[in-house]
DNA sequence: TCAAAAGTGTTAGATTTACACCCATGA
DNA sequence: TCATGGGTGTAAATCTAACACTTTTGA
């Protein structure tokens, strides 16, 4: 141990904002904490980061033991490190954003862990600075979906232009204009029309279309 | 002690990119590592989070130990998380990118920690993970001055025209047109001409310009 | 038959890009 | 006097934003 100085050792863990989008909203997990200090506080999931995982790994793990999922699309928010941040004891957390698919995560394992959606825009007290991390989420979110095709991973693999528009418009919190938005659309080859029909959200019907990952590389640009 | 648990505790460190411009390049700070493991090995600056400061300010002391300077502008880059990121112990990591207007920096203090300039497009190997965090600090500072008025941080207060397109061309890694980029600097009225003229770089002289954080505001709208 | 969502083009305005010459000065 | 960097405008092309009606079908 050269200089390494017990002095500087922390608890470490990740907390995680999951997104989910419900054909209308934008919303996100939250719980009642379960232990103390902050029991019973509306909160972020979160957990320890272990000893024999990285960090990216423990966020990995956290999403999984509450949703059953894996291979969630992930990405880093950043540290929170102020000295009192946890009423407790001095702990350090890396917060993520995690996008799913909400109809992929099975409702009785969301109510056996105690996980509300909720709504984006409605946020209520959370525990800690977890407020915070939602705000630079949502951020990030929006920057992140609006320069690459993220936004697939909140919808199901077949899709409608309406859905895909109305996901939009809940991330960024604004009304976007039909026609552009699928000109736009259009001009990307790898949001590709199927000839199937979705026939559950109006008695027309609308095409479905699926995101082609392999036909996107890095070249393609993509702005919605 | 409820749930806090030895095993998830960690050193936690903090390493800072520090970027400077030297009229031509931007260049970050690095210097050969003093201490076991890696001794000798080009590094970024970094310390360990004590147990009574929040990361931003071990960030913040870093910087001031290395440059005796205070209130550097300084943006969390993300944490750095691999098991055996540290070959010698477990060491997550917090990256920091940081602005400074190199000729603040005491060229006497700079030599007594053998820090080096070095070209931000010719970055030998570094320790550990440093190189990643490099790259990652390259793309938020792009971003971020593309978007917003950080890039006088590495300017000094009076500041010639072209000296601020050279920053540009070397944040970006590309030529810009010259009057296409004067004329955007137009439009922005907080980037004030003064009528102090620069003899340094030509025989005709150049106007010295400011930049005025008053009269800058969320709603002004910057991109360069 | 009508309510509700799907689908479809055009035009004006704004923004972006490309481009070349004269000016002032110190050496 | 000439080499060096400073300073300036215009026009074409591209992109963005605004806008309204027809179609299909289940209830």
């Amino acid at each position: 141990m050269t200089f390494y100085n017990e002095h500087s050792k922390v608890w470490l863990s990740v907390d995680c904002i999951i997104f989910g989008f419900d054909e209308k909203k934008l919303k996100i997990l939250v719980g009642r904490r379960q232990m103390d200090p902050g029991r019973g506080q509306w909160s972020l999931y979160g957990g320890f980061v272990a000893a024999t995982e990285s960090v990216d790994e423990a966020a990995s793990r956290t999403l999984f033991e509450l949703t059953g999922l894996r291979n969630i699309y992930m990405s880093q928010i950043g540290a929170f490190g102020k000295v009192d941040r946890d009423p407790g004891e001095r702990v350090v957390s890396i917060a993520y954003y995690a996008l799913i698919n909400a109809s992929d995560y099975d409702e009785k394992l969301r109510k056996s862990h105690g996980a509300e959606w909720i709504d984006i825009e409605e946020i209520p007290e959370l525990y800690s600075d977890h407020n915070e991390m939602v705000i630079k989420a949502r951020k990030l979110i929006q920057d992140k979906m609006s320069n690459e095709p993220v936004g697939f991973n909140l919808l199901p693999s077949l899709f409608t232009l309406t859905q895909l528009q109305t996901l939009y418009e809940a991330v960024y919190g604004v009304e976007l204009d039909k026609r552009n938005f699928r000109k736009r659309v259009k001009d990307m080859d790898f949001i590709q029309k199927t000839d199937l029909i979705d026939k559950k959200s109006s008695k027309r019907g609308a095409y479905l279309y699926r995101f082609n990952k392999r036909a996107y590389t890095e070249e393609s640009n993509f702005k919605l």
